[in-house]
DNA sequence: TTGACATTCTACATGGTGTAGAATAAACTT
DNA sequence: AAGTTTATTCTACACCATGTAGAATGTCAA
């Protein structure tokens, strides 16, 4: 029963997440940020407003959550106004770009082919007519790698 | 200052996740289950042995998260033996697969576009020669989709 | 039976998220 | 300016996953 640790070691190296390695944002928060892509600079009572025709929730909940974004840096928060106005740091692509490198990052470390093989399952079942635009992106990545 | 729902209501649909969306497995327990994948069928202090030359770590620790992992079906435990003994419920590949799948969906979720674009940024960068094999399986991919 | 070792129980700390009342501040009304 | 309404911030708690591990218990061999 010997142990092997390479992989334990590999990892290591590159650990900086703290605990939660693709933990991004909860489920409110993400509707939040729906919400803020939706209809770009609105106020918290906006936010609150759309937010409470899908679930009963308190003004209060939605500031918190908006003032986490802040502070988390998905959202920009204009005070200048009388009423504080929010929009979001990026744009929903920008935003889904960023979180999925990170994601990615920590999939290639447990498996870059499972991952991949993964990946293009849940693809071809979310919208198969990406699989063409990610043959695209690929090629275009090759040349890209070829030319340096 | 009008607020648009829709995809709130689409991810609404799909919400199976409680709260974090792509959270699956801590540092340790991802640690603990690479020396399952590294020397299959080892006992709790074996595990132990192997970690604690990485950190400092109790025994007692680690086998609360191997029965954890157990209770999550990440690993089986075999109480048959004198000793118990641990063993991954699937392959580092399998598992990648999995995890993988619901990420993905979550990241679909935020934008298909984005994450095919990170997809092959990152992957790029860890592993350019996958892109080979990742185009091989787009394509695999388009061929079954054609026969249905 | 006793001692060594294995396993399970129980429990606490931490950190992120959801939740929101209370307190405070700012703006508006008269 | 005083009072009223509205907006924002503070403060706080609950919950859950995870890391952590001592205490208690179980098992087996000598």
């Amino acid at each position: 029963m010997k142990i092997g640790f390479k992989n334990i070691e590999a990892r290591a190296l590159n650990d900086k997440d703290k605990g939660r390695a693709h933990a991004v944002l909860g489920p409110l928060e993400r509707d939040v940020m729906e919400v803020l892509w939706a209809d770009d600079g609105v106020c918290g009572k906006d936010v609150f407003n759309g937010l409470r025709e899908q679930r009963e929730i308190a003004l209060t909940t939605v500031l918190t959550v908006l003032d986490r974004l802040v502070k988390k840096g998905f959202v920009k928060k204009d005070a200048t106004k009388t009423v504080n106005v929010f929009t979001p740091a990026c744009t929903k692509d920008e935003f889904g770009k960023k979180v999925s490198a990170e994601v990615f990052k920590s999939l290639f470390d447990i498996s870059t082919g499972g991952a991949s093989a993964s990946f293009v399952d849940v693809l071809a079942k979310t919208d198969p007519v990406e699989l063409d635009r990610l043959s695209e992106l690929i090629e275009k990545k090759k040349k890209e790698l070829k030319r340096r």
